[in-house]
DNA sequence: GTCTATAGCCAGATAGAC
DNA sequence: GTCTATCTGGCTATAGAC
């Protein structure tokens, strides 16, 4: 059930094939930003990676920054998505905070390369002009998801405990980056459902 | 006692004044890179932050990665004698450790603005060339001192209650700052202290 | 050792033919 | 709607006078 539940980023990769080339570009900057972030990243990277003519570009999006603000757009689509699909396949709250950290520390390799795709764009959009507004609704669909699941749980503190979860993640994604050790995910992911058992 | 431990940062930033330019440089180049990011912060940013004309920059680094090393460099040094001022300052292992977490989580205000100093470079740096060699040996001090203290505690499992501990730092931070919220840390750090006191 | 002027490059963005 | 050619600005890095 569990295999069907696809991470963020996944669907875009999977079909940048043939579709309308305003997808195909928000689908190959999508992945170029991922890899390379967002101020390394050329509109001639995106053009090239989404096989459309540089100058093309600017028929669907007038700036950079408006690539990059769909980029997040389809980030949090795709978030809600995996996390709709968690919650159709587990009733247990518990089960489903295990699955998605099981999910995402199954990511471990790409994580080891590239960093979280949400925690990697966030920090970078932080220290950019129209930042904050754009990250802080990225950030907010696994906290808040989080914190309806420790809430079905009866748990009062329901908040902390999903900033907690959630802070564990990209905290172990930061490290898992920075010594390129995909080891410390799946470690990490053991542990936290050894906790999670533990609450009430 | 901890009042008069620095973060990382503090140092540099408190004395910019006079001395050597290669020193004025490094102090100034550690702020605006915090500040503004790796690739936003022009050679011309740091050269005027530290009252050097533009040109002269290259007498004293080759390249702007050779500045980005020097910063890094820096760092490390300063974590380290932050560390070591909490070490000469506690004697208990626990203390320690909680000691680390209230310093970190009191600069609350500068990490929902720019983020953690050393998350954000790191994950900067991991996106560049020679970005890993760099990275990993400034997130290591924080890990490795806090397994000495663990080691200290008599745990077996020291190594990932270091990751662990780091982890959720890191992790809060990144949430700090994406919601530009002080107070996640805050809530953070008491959590983190109440765990740190039921382990044996 | 210090600083001015500028070379050389490359990015984002535009003009305008088709 | 599509694409080529190009403009414009800003950045790293250098040349060379003092």
């Amino acid at each position: 059930m569990t295999d069907s539940i696809q991470v963020p980023g996944a669907a875009a990769r999977a079909d940048a094939g043939q579709q309308g080339k305003r997808e195909r570009l928000v689908a190959a900057a999508l992945e170029m930003l991922y890899q390379q972030g967002i101020e390394k990243t050329t509109l001639a990277d995106i053009a090239a990676a989404a096989g459309v003519p540089l100058g093309n570009v600017y028929y669907y999006f007038k700036t950079k920054n408006d690539i990059v603000q769909a980029v997040v757009e389809s980030h949090i689509v795709e978030a809600r998505a995996m996390l709709a699909a968690i919650e159709a396949a587990h009733d247990d709250p518990r089960d489903r905070l295990k699955t998605l950290f099981g999910v995402l520390a199954g990511q471990g390799e790409l994580v080891a390369r590239y960093g979280c795709p949400h925690g990697t764009l966030c920090l970078e959009l932080d220290k950019r002009a129209d930042g904050p507004a754009l990250a802080a609704p990225l950030m907010r669909e696994p906290v808040d998801w989080a914190e309806r699941q420790f809430q079905a749980m009866g748990r009062a503190d329901a908040r902390d405990l999903a900033i907690e979860v959630i802070a564990r993640y990209q905290g172990t994604a930061l490290l898992t980056t920075t010594f390129r050790d995909p080891e410390l995910m799946a470690r990490e992911s053991v542990r936290v459902a050894d906790w999670i058992d533990t609450l009430g």
